[in-house]
RNA sequence: GCGCCCUUCGUCUAGAGGCCUAGGACACCGCCCUUUCACGGCGGUAACAGGGGUUCGAAUCCCCUAGGGCGCGCCA
C-alpha cells in the first residue's frame, strides 16, 4: 500500500491568482483528487513588504471561482517562523551551515567581479570556512547551508525526468537572513516537510529550486517528496507569461487607468505573428477571465489541455479528468495561451448548459461583468421571464457571458420592440 | 557568462521503430443547411527546426548545430 497522496499549492500573496497559478493549482487538485489524496493551501507570505490581504482574498477568491477546494486550514508560512528558525539553528549546531558576514554590498561586488571574469555568479563561499572570531563587529550574519562541493545532485522528476547539476554549480544559499527571517528556500522545505506533502507538482521555473531544497533535506537527513516541475505558459512572444504580457488583475489595470483594454484588446491576439500587439493581451488574472464572461468550467478545460492530454480527447468533464488525470500526461516544453481556443471552449460550455442553469450562472456572474449591475438592476421578475424563454436562441450565438448579456439587451427595453413593426 | 530544460500544422497536441502518403482540436478557406447570424454537416490549406549517425526500417534511439525558455537575490 503507497502512502496516501498529499499535494499542495504555495502562491505568493504580491497579486491576484495568476492564470498560471490556476493551471498549476488545477493540477495539483486533479492529481490530488485522482489518487483519492489531498490538496493543502499554503500561503507563503514570508515577504512582508509585498505580501498584502487583498491578495490573498484575491488567491482565494480565484481559487474558489475555478471550483478548486482545498483540505485542511490554509497555512500561512509567515506564522511558522519559529520553527524555520529552529530548524536553522539547528542545521548551525549540527555544523551544516554556518554564518556569513559579507554584506550585501560586498556581494554585489563579488557578482560583478565574477560576472567581468566570465565566471559563474555563485557565492564564493567566503564565510564557509573562516574563524568566526574575524567576524566583523556589528554585523548581523546570515545563515547559509554548507553545500556539498563536489559530486552532483540528481533530482528524478516526474515530469523533466533524471535531471543533473554538478554540486559545483550550485552554491552555499542563505537559509536565515541577518534580521533572523528564514527565506523562502527554506521556508519550504520545512513546510513541505512538516505538512507532509508527498507530490510536489509546481512550474519548472522551480526545477533549479529543486536541486538546491535537495541539499537543505539532505542536510536535514529527511527523505525528498516527489517532484513534478511543468513546464509554463508563456506568452503569445513565447517568453515566460509575467507582467510584461499584460498579466495583470482588473483592480491593477483599473488602477492604471487601463479600464477598456482588458476587453477591447483581446481580438487582436487573432494576429497570429503580431507578437507586440499580445503584450496587452492573453495573460490575466483568473478574476479577469471571470470579467470577461468565461464560465469556469471552460477555463478549467482549457487549461488543463495547456500541457496535458489525454489522447485526442479536448472536452472533458470533472469527473473524466480526475479518473484521467495523472504526471505521465504532462509534456515537457512549454506552452503558448490561445484566447481563441477558450472561447470556443467556452461557447461550447454555454450552448450546452441547460437554460435554467446557464440563466442563474449568468445572474449570479453579472456582479462582475462590465455593466453587470446596471443590467441586473432592469431585470424585472417580467424581464427575467422573457430572458429565460429566449435563452435556447441567445445561447447558440454566444461565445461568452458578456455576449449573451449584450444579445439580450433588447429584451430590457421597456418597449419591447416587436417583429412586425 | 555559467547551469538546466525545450523544439510535430498559425496555436494546443496525438505519436513511446514499421499501424504515419503524420491523427485530433481551435483558427482559417470552401460547400450544404438556414430569411440573417450562430449551431450542425461535409470537404480543404497547413507540421516532424537543420545536419550527421544507428537500423532492413526513425517523428520516434544517439551525436552535433541552430533557435527558444527558465534559473543564477538577505524575492518567492
Amino acid at each position: 500500500m503507497s502512502e496516501p497522496v498529499v499535494t499542495r499549492f504555495a502562491p505568493s500573496p504580491t497579486g491576484f491568482l495568476h492564470i498560471g497559478g490556476g493551471r498549476t493549482a488545477l493540477f495539483n487538485w486533479l492529481f490530488a483528487r485522482h489518487h483519492g489524496g489531498k490538496m493543502l493551501l499554503r500561503i507563503e507570505d514570508t515577504d512582508r513588504e509585498r505580501s498584502t490581504k487583498a491578495a490573498i482574498d484575491a488567491i482565494i477568491d480565484g481559487l474558489s471561482w475555478l471550483g478548486l477546494s482545498w483540505d485542511g486550514d490554509i497555512v500561512y508560512q509567515f506564522s511558522r517562523a519559529a520553527r524555520h528558525r529552529a530548524v536553522a539553528e539547528q542545521l548551525l549546531a549540527e555544523g551544516k551551515a554556518y554564518r556569513c558576514y559579507a554584506s550585501p554590498e560586498e556581494l554585489a561586488a563579488m557578482r560583478e567581479a565574477a560576472r567581468k571574469e566570465g565566471r559563474s555568479k555563485l557565492y564564493d563561499g567566503r564565510w564557509r570556512d573562516r574563524d568566526p572570531s574575524e567576524a566583523p563587529a556589528g554585523v548581523k550574519p546570515v545563515i547559509r547551508l554548507k553545500a556539498p562541493q563536489a559530486g552532483e545532485t540528481v533530482i528524478e522528476d516526474q515530469v523533466q525526468g533524471r535531471v543533473t547539476w554538478q554540486n559545483a554549480d550550485l552554491d552555499d544559499l542563505v537559509l536565515l537572513r541577518s534580521d533572523g527571517t528564514p527565506t523562502y528556500m527554506l521556508a519550504v522545505v520545512v513546510d513541505d516537510h512538516d505538512m507532509a506533502v508527498t507530490h510536489i507538482i509546481r512550474g519548472d521555473d522551480h526545477l533549479t529550486n529543486g536541486a538546491r531544497q535537495k541539499h537543505i533535506y539532505d542536510a536535514l537527513g529527511w527523505s525528498v517528496p516527489v517532484m513534478a516541475h511543468i513546464p509554463l505558459i508563456h506568452g503569445p512572444d513565447g517568453s515566460k507569461l509575467s507582467k510584461r504580457h499584460g498579466a495583470l488583475g482588473v483592480d491593477a489595470y483599473r488602477a492604471m487607468g487601463w479600464e477598456v483594454p482588458v476587453m477591447a484588446h483581446i481580438p487582436l491576439i487573432h494576429g497570429a505573428d503580431g507578437a507586440k500587439l499580445s503584450k496587452r493581451h492573453g495573460a490575466l488574472g483568473v478574476d479577469a477571465y471571470r470579467a470577461m464572461g468565461y464560465l469556469p468550467e471552460a477555463v478549467r478545460n482549457y487549461l488543463v489541455r495547456l500541457g496535458w492530454s489525454h489522447g485526442d480527447d479536448e472536452i472533458m468533464t470533472t469527473e473524466q479528468l480526475i479518473a484521467w488525470f495523472d504526471v505521465d500526461g504532462i509534456g515537457k516544453s512549454s506552452a503558448r495561451f490561445d484566447v481563441a481556443k477558450l472561447e470556443s471552449l467556452n461557447a461550447h460550455y454555454i450552448r450546452t448548459m441547460p437554460d435554467e442553469q446557464l440563466f442563474d450562472t449568468l445572474v449570479a456572474a453579472l456582479p462582475h461583468l462590465p455593466g453587470g449591475n446596471e443590467f441586473l438592476a432592469r431585470l424585472t421578475p417580467e424581464k427575467r421571464r422573457r430572458l429565460l424563454a429566449a435563452m435556447p436562441g441567445l445561447k447558440d450565438r454566444a461565445k461568452t457571458l458578456i455576449d449573451l448579456t449584450s444579445r439580450a439587451g433588447f429584451l430590457l427595453a421597456d418597449r419591447p420592440l416587436s417583429l412586425d413593426a
